[in-house]
DNA sequence: CGCATACTTGACGTCATTCAAACCGTGTGG
DNA sequence: CCACACGGTTTGAATGACGTCAAGTATGCG
C-alpha cells in the first residue's frame, strides 16, 4: 500500500515534516504503509538488514531479553516516533505493537539514500535521537535510584501526559496502554509490586482505578512530587 | 588556543573524520581547545546557550542531581566522544571532568552552521547519538534487571573493555577511572554495596585488587558471563 | 604529625521479591 | 444456563538483598 501524507495524522510533527512538499512525495513513494495487530511484532533481535519506520497511529514497545529470556521494555514509541537503527548491521530489540498501529516504513537502502538527498531529514532525525537519548536517561535516573513507588508514580504521570492532547497538562483519566507485567518490566519491578503500589496510590488518595485499565488522577501534583521531576 | 587538527589524537575516529581535509580546516578556525582538570565542569545543568564539544583525551561523566542533591551519573564519555544538547535551549546534566581532559569546543551558532554546510557531519553525528541511545539502553537494562553483583561485573567488563588498546579483547589489568562513590553513582547502589561485592568478586577468583583503584581480570569470562550480555 | 579523603567491615533494618493462594471477567463446551 | 478453564490481577506471609548507621583502616598531603 502507499502512503497517503495528505491525510497522515503525524504529517506535521513526524520527521518528514521537515521536507519540502515535492521532497516528501519523492520519498512517500519508497515507503510502504504497514498495520501491525496488538502483539505483532515490526523487528526481532538478531533481524539483519532491518527497515526503519514512522509510527502513525497506536503505540510499541521496544524491549530486550536476558539469557533466562526475562523480557525487559526499553522504551514506548508514540506517534510520530522513528524506529530503526541505520547504523547497526542487525536489530538488538524487539519491536512490538501494544496496540493496533499504523506505520510507514522504509527500506534500508531508501532511507540511506534519503539521508543523503534530504539533509535537513538527517537533522530532524538527529534531533529525534537526542530526545530519545534524553528520555531513555530520564528512565535510567529514575530506575537507579528510586524506589518502586517513585517509580510507578512517575510512569503515570507520563502516561497522564502522553495521553493528554495539550502538550503540557496532563490528562485526568486514561487507560493504560501497558498491562501490569509490562509496567512491572519497564520499572524493573515485579508484576506484585506494581500491583500493590497502585493499590497503595490509591489508598493515598492520588489516583482512582477504575476496572483494569483506567486510571483518574485525583492528585496529579502529589504524583509529580513523588516522581521527583523538575517541571519544564 | 587553536585547533591542531594534524596531532590530534582522535582524528580518524572523532565525528569530524567524515570531513575532508578543508572542510575540517574551516571548521577547526571556529573551534577552541579547552584544557579541564580533573573535577571541572564543562557545562552545568541549567547552562542556557551551551555549546558543544568532541572528547580529545581523558574522561567526563555526564550526571544529573534529584531534589536532594544525590548524584547520579548517566553516561561516561571517553575520547573520540561527542557532547552537547544542540537541540535544547538549556543543558540537563552536568558534565564534569573525571580526569584531566583535553577537548574541542564549539560555539552554538558554529554548530548549527556546521550542520547546515557539511551533511556528512550531521550524518556522523546522527550515528553517534544512536550508538549513545544504544549504549544507555544497555544501562538501563542491567540496571533494572541485575542484582548488584551483575551490574558491577558489567561495569568492570566495559571497563576492562575501554582500557584495551584492541577493539575486541578486553585488557587483563587496569585501573579503575572511577571512586567507589562514582561507581555506586553510576550503578544505582551504595558506596558500601560496591566495596563488599568487590570483596565478594576477589574471594571468589574473578579478580584481584592491587591498591585502591588497580584490577587484575582473573576471570573474564565469569564476569561476562555474570553481566548477561551476548558478546558481539 | 595530624587531618582529610577514600575505602573497608560489621550489625541491623527496610523494602522489594518470592512463593502461594484466591479473585475476577471472559470465553468455551456440555 | 451453568461449569469450567484461563489470563490478568490482587493479596498475604516469609525470605533475602541492599541500604543505613556506625566504627575502623589505609593513604596521602600540608
Amino acid at each position: 500500500m502507499n502512503l497517503a501524507c495528505a491525510t497522515c495524522p503525524v504529517r506535521d510533527s513526524a520527521a518528514c515534516a521537515v521536507l519540502e512538499p515535492e521532497e516528501r512525495e519523492a520519498l512517500a513513494r519508497s515507503g510502504r504503509t504497514r498495520h501491525l495487530k496488538r502483539g505483532e511484532m515490526l523487528f526481532a533481535a538478531g533481524d539483519q538488514q532491518t527497515a526503519c519506520a514512522t509510527l502513525v497511529s497506536g503505540a510499541l514497545k521496544i524491549s530486550a531479553h536476558d539469557i533466562d529470556g526475562n523480557e525487559q521494555i526499553l522504551a514506548l514509541v508514540h506517534p510520530a516516533g522513528f524506529i530503526g537503527e541505520m547504523f547497526s548491521p542487525f536489530a538488538s530489540h524487539d519491536v512490538v505493537a501494544l496496540t493496533d498501529s499504523t506505520l510507514c516504513t522504509f527500506g534500508r537502502k531508501d532511507i540511506e539514500q534519503a539521508l543523503e538527498d534530504y539533509p535537513a531529514l538527517t537533522r530532524a532525525l538527529l534531533r529525534r535521537s537526542q530526545e530519545d537519548l534524553h528520555a531513555t536517561r530520564s528512565m535510567l535516573e529514575m530506575t537507579a535510584h528510586g524506589s518502586a513507588e517513585t517509580r510507578l508514580a512517575a510512569l503515570l504521570h507520563d502516561f497522564a501526559q502522553a495521553a493528554s492532547t495539550s502538550p503540557c497538562h496532563p490528562a485526568d483519566r486514561f487507560e493504560l496502554p501497558l498491562t501490569r507485567g509490562e509496567m512491572a518490566n519497564m520499572l524493573g519491578l515485579t508484576i506484585e509490586t506494581v500491583s500493590r503500589k497502585l493499590g497503595e496510590l490509591e489508598e493515598m488518595g492520588a489516583i482512582k482505578r477504575t476496572g483494569k485499565r483506567g486510571i483518574e488522577m485525583l492528585d496529579p501534583a502529589h504524583l509529580q512530587a513523588l516522581s521527583g521531576r523538575e517541571v519544564l
